[in-house]
DNA sequence: TTTT
DNA sequence: TTTT
């Protein structure tokens, strides 16, 4: 549709180590089951009470998937930012059942690791060149140097790099 | 849990005029489909291709249920902010089956109408105190007076309105 | 920094027609200015009081560009999602000054028009390509074919095009 | 405005112990410095690199000024939500200047601790009633106890606590 | 400087 | 079932 807008972000822990499945073609694609809860005290009881929600987030995106393989386990505390999307499927007995999911594919997804050590299952982290918790947008991160604008003052320059490559961990792609 | 995020954004249309239903004690239910849709090219044919998802809305929320009871028609664009539930039911043979709704409850729930005209079911639209698309997060739109930081320069004040009235359209929450 | 989002999302109305400038390589940039606003009842005098904030949005996404070039006039309301950035610059005697925009560059960068005429400024719209409103991540839209997940059921397959072309309009990117 | 939205959201650090003030009228304001940061490869020199973007953000939220105080350590790590306010002011010799800042006011301002420990400048944490990270939005946590829809099956039905209580820590606020 |  |  024109003008339409369908954005999930979400912070939480992932509930197991990820399931990393491929494609005929080879292209990965990672499931994750992540939870969100909140607490608040109940007004009659006075007592603390939590809901945790849990949701399922399927990733698409190549990049994404081998940061997930690499640095995501149980427990890890992740910002995601996806899509919602629901997915007819037949049950054993032919009847229509539909999966709500979000979906991480293309733009507009990102995978951040918020935990410098992907507490919970143990393991996890270790390689060199990801130093921690880190965002992961397709293609690496979102380039950053920037440029100028402004009205009348200042001049716009962004200098850094090629604007037109595309591999991962380029620096500035469009 | 421990900070956690459970955040949905949608912009769309409505697919059909409201639902509202009410609780034994009298609080309204609003329930809406929401569609939003992408488009691109297809790589190989090179044809336009479109792809609509349809989204189940629940609106807990006193004040928002009110703007939609008015002012929401099939048809209308909306923003829309809340949360993403899964809720588990029994269908006519006893077995679980479970809905992925977006629930707009509370803080951080939001819902504003992004056409001036609530075009599509007809009507709409009309009432003085509401002339034309509108946010209405709960109890009226945020506060806005403002007010200063700065690091040294500046003071801050936040004037108008005493800070704990409640009512809808009131001025400043807190 | 590990872990980390800077996210702006706004819905608003373009105050004034887009300046596009050029880098020294050709590439465009996009002023934009941006208002939004929120209305209250004041608390004391029961008066329905507004506030307007202006936001300067700078454009460095080449697609992006184009599509403001040719769709966006003063007056259109717009969706945006970009990055904040303030940046130093000397004035005239100078001093040091800042500017805080929000910048689209990149991943994670939106752009979508929210009414179908660009209504405001006069002219606009008609390209056959751009049937009214519509969103624009970098490179085209978000892909949407999607594909399963499901724990037992279901397979998940994402069939239509290569996932490595990068032209605007491709079907999907990665 | 009519339909308008203005939000900004980011995860990251703390850069300094926050100072928080108060009105005359003996409401507080916080203030705090929160870094955000990205990192890519540059495609010439093929160095990691890193730019830093430091945000201002101001605390008008009664309990999430408290939260702060209590809480909120140099270094810790922070997910915020607020909006964006450009204040005018003038320098010492009479110029109008602007900062951009980002303000936690009313409704859809959230904070949220992400990490366990307020670590960085030492101390933090250890009342019992926060126990860790923690959500914080205005008056508590958005309630969650949740209810149904269902276009045919289940009844959806919202039982805790009154509507209209307004404490902190309450449970379900409308 | 926009919009309602 | 919406919208363009």
């Amino acid at each position: 549709m024109a003008g339409s807008v369908n954005k999930v972000i979400l912070i939480g822990n992932v509930g197991a180590d990820p399931e990393i499945r491929r494609t005929q073609d080879g292209r990965p694609i990672a499931n994750l089951r992540i939870a969100t809860s909140e607490s608040w005290k109940d007004r009659n009881s006075g007592e603390r009470r939590e809901k945790t929600e849990w949701h399922t987030v399927v990733v698409f995106s190549e990049p994404l998937c081998k940061v997930i393989e690499q640095y995501v386990k149980k427990g890890a505390k992740l910002y995601i930012e996806g899509a919602l999307q629901t997915r007819k499927w037949q049950d054993q007995t032919g009847n229509d059942r539909y999966s709500t999911e979000i979906v991480l594919q293309g733009f507009n997804s990102t995978l951040t690791m918020l935990d410098g050590r992907g507490e919970g299952g143990g393991a996890s982290r270790g390689g060199s060149d990801f130093g921690g918790a880190q965002s992961y947008d397709d293609y690496g991160s979102r380039p950053s140097s920037g440029g100028g604008s402004g009205s009348g003052a200042s001049g716009g320059n962004r200098s850094s790099g090629s604007p037109l490559s595309r591999d991962m961990d380029d620096d500035i792609p469009f």
